[in-house]
RNA sequence: GCGCCCGUAGCUCAGCUGGAUAGAGCACCAGACUACGAAUCUGGGGGCCGCAAGUUCGAAUCUUGCCGGGCGCACCA
């Protein structure tokens, strides 16, 4: 509808301008919004308030003006007022809408797949957990949230890689392997202390076990650091397996796992210190190599290669990262923890440092969860081992409750969580609340079969009995379906989409409180066939984007 | 000390990139099923949008400074 009105607002404003009645050097681009107050008519623009400085006229004069010089040959326009300083507020026909609603029935399943992305490639990096423990709830927020925007970007055109980025080399797999090691001598009856800054967790004694049972006293002699290494290896391969199957259980897929390791045996880190290198940007200071990052917006400059000859975390990230915009991504997405924001510079001035666009590169930072159950905090630490797992909340909440939970807010708001609030009030939340509109139309489609009702074939005369105000509001609530995708992708807030599908909801149940849709009368009853099937593949469709399911049934 | 995020109804949060009388859910109060599922609907009370300046036709939204909360500031990962 926007478009439509668009168009028109476009050849009126032509039209004043060759008249003289609006006096500007150049036509000013037009934006169009929905009113808050529905009062205000269905869509408004401020183009007179925008114009009126540069044109020297009062804006309500231009708004007049303007107003006169439309023309409306299909009636799409039921009414136009200025209002207030200068609003242009537009109210369409009925029949306009009942022509959209015709519309988008046609598109089918493909609306709301605004075309922004045009096939650009976007590769979306996002959980990305060390393998040394199974995921917590903080993860699940994060592979919420990546994972539905994967799938906002893909509606809006954009050809979507979903990345995992295994950090199965360095310390963190080592302190691993010693903890397994640990637990592994003590239950072959060595006594051997349980290092400081190991792992406390369960699943450590559990693995441990595993390699037990099926090893005997296999790893008992072998050498210290060999022995580390294999069992941290082991372990994490099998801990990346656990977390694979979390995130399947929680509807979350990967195209690819890359592997931290795999990255360095083949030279990558290597190849982008080469880079660097080149580019001036690296120098030698303390026994240590250093990126100049301060000279790209950081605070100060980074090691690359520790004194002792180690390379550090940042030097592999450095080159995984050029490995991704090599790769041909036109724009690469992190998710991260918002614990890990001081990165981001860091990051994006490599990037900037090795001659590529820091704008390819967007970090959409994920806050905290505030885990709770009966309103007291669950503590949360590795050092305590105590942690509530993804897994724990799947099984108790649902999958498709805990993903809309985690979508509820902006992903920069903290969130809190309570499980016993999320179980108990699970038959009336806002997931169901959603869910139960869909669930209501596939009730009403049963019925409509038991009275031998076909559904009837959408154009705009089949619906031209939908006239009252419930009616024309769902219209418009549909309508705006494809702008609250492009916003969403736009903007990375996948959240929006949980808003708008709440809404659309809400208005559906609204309706239906007050309409039946299976009458004695035969065309209304095609006409209010034809709404509800669109609001239901809207419903689906929004649910879809946030990867939570539509039932038939509940 | 420096940086990032947050501060909106009793609680949890939206607010469409600067618009008109600031919204929703929960909670509380009062109503609605002999018809497509009441997991629903209708009505009601509730607000110095943290505080103070500034920018302009116009600010919850942008700028600056304070106050309060969270998180970061390693030759850690």
């Amino acid at each position: 509808m926007k478009a439509e009105l668009q168009e028109l607002l476009r050849a009126a404003l032509a039209r004043a301008k060759d008249s003289g009645a609006f006096p500007v050097e150049e036509l000013p681009e037009i934006r169009i919004e929905e009113p808050r107050e529905t009062g205000y008519g269905d869509l408004a623009t401020n183009i007179a308030l925008v114009t009126a400085k540069a044109a020297r006229r009062s804006p309500r004069e231009l708004a007049e003006a303007l107003v006169a010089a439309i023309d409306d040959p299909d009636g799409i326009i039921e009414k136009v007022e200025v209002a207030g300083p200068g609003f242009i507020n537009f109210t369409f026909s009925n029949a306009a809408w009942q022509r959209r609603l015709a519309a988008i029935l046609a598109e089918g399943e493909n609306y709301g797949s605004p075309d922004l992305g045009k096939g650009r490639r976007v590769q979306v990096e996002f959980v990305s957990a060390n393998p040394t423990g199974p995921l917590h709830i903080g993860h699940g927020r994060g592979a919420a949230v990546g994972d539905a925007l994967a799938r906002v970007l893909e509606a809006a055109g954009y050809d979507v890689k979903r990345e995992y980025y295994v950090n199965d080399a360095g310390v963190q797999i080592n302190t691993l392997g010693r903890s397994v090691r640990a637990r592994y001598l003590q239950l072959a009856g060595v006594d051997t202390p349980f290092p400081d800054d190991g792992y406390p967790g369960d699943y450590v004694t559990e693995s441990a076990r595993g390699i037990f049972e099926r090893d005997g006293r296999k790893w008992v002699d072998v050498d210290v650091d060999e022995a580390v290494v294999a069992l941290g290896r082991i372990v994490a391969d099998e801990q990346l397996a656990g977390i694979r199957t979390d995130l399947h259980a929680f509807g979350v897929s990967f195209d690819g796992f890359s592997s931290e390791r795999a990255l360095c045996e083949a030279g990558a880190v290597e190849h982008a210190l080469e880079r660097l290198r080149e580019r001036g940007c690296v120098y030698d200071a303390d026994g240590a190599v250093w990126f100049r990052s301060s000279d790209f917006g950081d605070d100060k400059d980074r090691p690359l290669i520790k004194s002792d000859g180690q390379l550090t975390y940042f030097a592999a990230d450095i080159a995984y990262h050029l490995k991704k915009l090599e790769a041909g991504f036109d724009t690469i997405i992190d998710v991260w923890g918002a614990d890990h924001h001081g990165y981001v510079p860091r990051v994006r001035s490599s990037i900037q440092a090795l001659g590529h666009d820091p704008a390819r590169f967007a970090v959409l930072l994920v806050q905290m969860v505030n885990l709770t159950r009966d309103g007291e905090p669950v503590r949360m630490g590795k050092r305590t081992g105590t942690f509530i797992t993804l897994k724990e909340v799947v099984d108790e909440v649902g999958a498709d409750l805990a993903r809309f939970f985690f979508l509820m807010r902006k992903s920069d708001a903290h969130l809190d969580f309570d499980l016993e609030l999320a179980r108990r009030q699970s038959a009336e939340n806002p997931v169901f609340y959603v869910q139960y509109a869909y669930t209501r139309i596939a009730g009403i489609f049963r019925q409509a079969t038991e009275k031998g009702i076909v559904e009837p074939s959408a154009d705009a005369a089949a619906v031209t009995a939908l006239q009252t105000e419930e009616e024309i509001s769902l219209i418009r609530m549909l309508d705006s379906f494809p702008d609250v995708v492009e916003a969403a992708a736009d903007t990375l807030e996948p959240h929006r989409i949980v808003f708008y599908v709440q809404k659309l909801a809400g208005e559906f149940h609204r309706f239906y409180a007050r309409h039946r849709c299976v009458t004695e009368d035969a065309e209304l009853t095609a006409a209010r066939l034809l709404l509800v099937r669109a609001v239901q593949m809207v419903i689906g469709r929004g649910l879809g984007l946030v990867g939570v399911n539509a039932p038939e049934r509940m």
